[in-house]
DNA sequence: AAAGAAGTTGATATAATGTCAAAATCTTTT
DNA sequence: AAAAGATTTTGACATTATATCAACTTCTTT
């Protein structure tokens, strides 16, 4: 019998990696990443120290960004979400909603977070992968952004897209930030609304 | 006798501390904040490796702050320039050239700046002397909104000074990193122009 | 000249990472 | 069903960096 469910080693092995993420992700949420070893999440998964590397290569980075992934997916679903210019208004909302679900999801997502963003200071790899998505974000603001020259609704003609972009993006993901470190007392509705009207100001006629 | 001058001891000590910190400076900008050992900065500086920690118990971050200070104050002088609003278009000129200032010094100093970024993430006490620096310039701005609203120049009484503030700072600060890790192929002339645009006209009536 | 203070030295304790050969467990082949 | 082969587990080990400290050297004061 070739079937997977009678593999019983490929069995073992998964439930031996489902108990070091499961067990990582407790850890890093209790001791942040740093302080988060291997040794720890080795023993907390009652396995081998040796184990985890067997099943991470890539050790802790690997580890964590296996746990980022599924959170990350749905920050990409709030970045792909379609929107084509038609007038002020309308960009005025779309914006504002944009920014709120983007900052209800790092609410969401707090603790998981605060872990993140002391991860992309120390690990290469997942400052990386946070910096694809990031890109990835702004690349979308600055099309809608020339849509809208090419629509003659800016104020502008001569606006560098990409700056205007990240000048929206970054401030949102700045907040984002302080949200994961509970470092403001901010609502999310204030922000969004905030940036939301000083983006479509500044940028639309 | 007692003059600072005839005591060979503090002035041995003193050129071995300078030895560490011109050791180090160079270290620090060839192979960034985390390969340069305290080790090497020790075998560089032709000292003892305790030497090292008898001038500067803090280990390398203290090293590293020690160096960043006297760039970190030409920051201050460009956060400390006095303005006070009187029209949206002085405000725009003041705006351009006080971003333009931060980051010609961020060209001037790209090299250590980029070290320091990645201290900021490896680095507690460095990621707070930043932060420091960072509400500073923020509550700056902020000040100057909340003038320019009690004056009527700006189009909302509702805004938050704050996080308007922090689109125009928070924007610069992001490319001010971008010209450190030479990840931007934009001039500083075109940023400043860019972001002042967008933040005057986002915010003035 | 002796006592004391300041600075230097490098060995040592500590702690984390990543690797690997041997062992254990399970599957396939003969 | 025994042998051979494949996969996972194990924990000891090599490596590397940090921070500490007692002994030592150098200089100053008594």
């Amino acid at each position: 019998m070739n079937h997977q469910q009678m593999d019983k080693r490929k069995l073992r092995g998964e439930n031996s990696k489902q108990k070091i993420i499961q067990s990582a992700k407790l850890l890093f949420v209790e001791h942040g990443f740093k302080d988060t070893t291997i040794s720890l999440i080795s023993k907390t998964a009652e396995t081998a120290y040796g184990t985890v590397y067997t099943h991470f290569p890539g050790g802790k980075d690997e580890i964590f960004l296996n746990i980022m992934d599924e959170i990350l997916d749905r920050f990409y679903l709030i970045a792909d979400m379609n929107f084509v210019v038609t007038s002020k208004e309308e960009s005025l909302t779309f914006t504002r909603n944009n920014i709120k679900s983007f900052l209800d999801l790092a609410l969401e997502h707090q603790q998981i977070l605060k872990v993140f963003h002391e991860a992309i200071g120390l690990s290469h790899i997942i400052n990386q992968k946070w910096s694809t998505f990031v890109n990835n974000y702004i690349s979308k603001i600055a099309e809608n952004i020339e849509l809208a020259k090419v629509r003659g609704l800016t104020r502008e003609e001569a606006i560098d897209s990409e700056i205007i972009a990240g000048m929206l993006f970054f401030t949102g993901e700045k907040y984002m930030w302080k949200i994961a470190l509970r470092s403001t007392n901010k609502e999310v509705e204030t922000i969004s609304e905030n940036l939301a009207k000083m983006y479509v100001n500044g940028l639309y006629k």
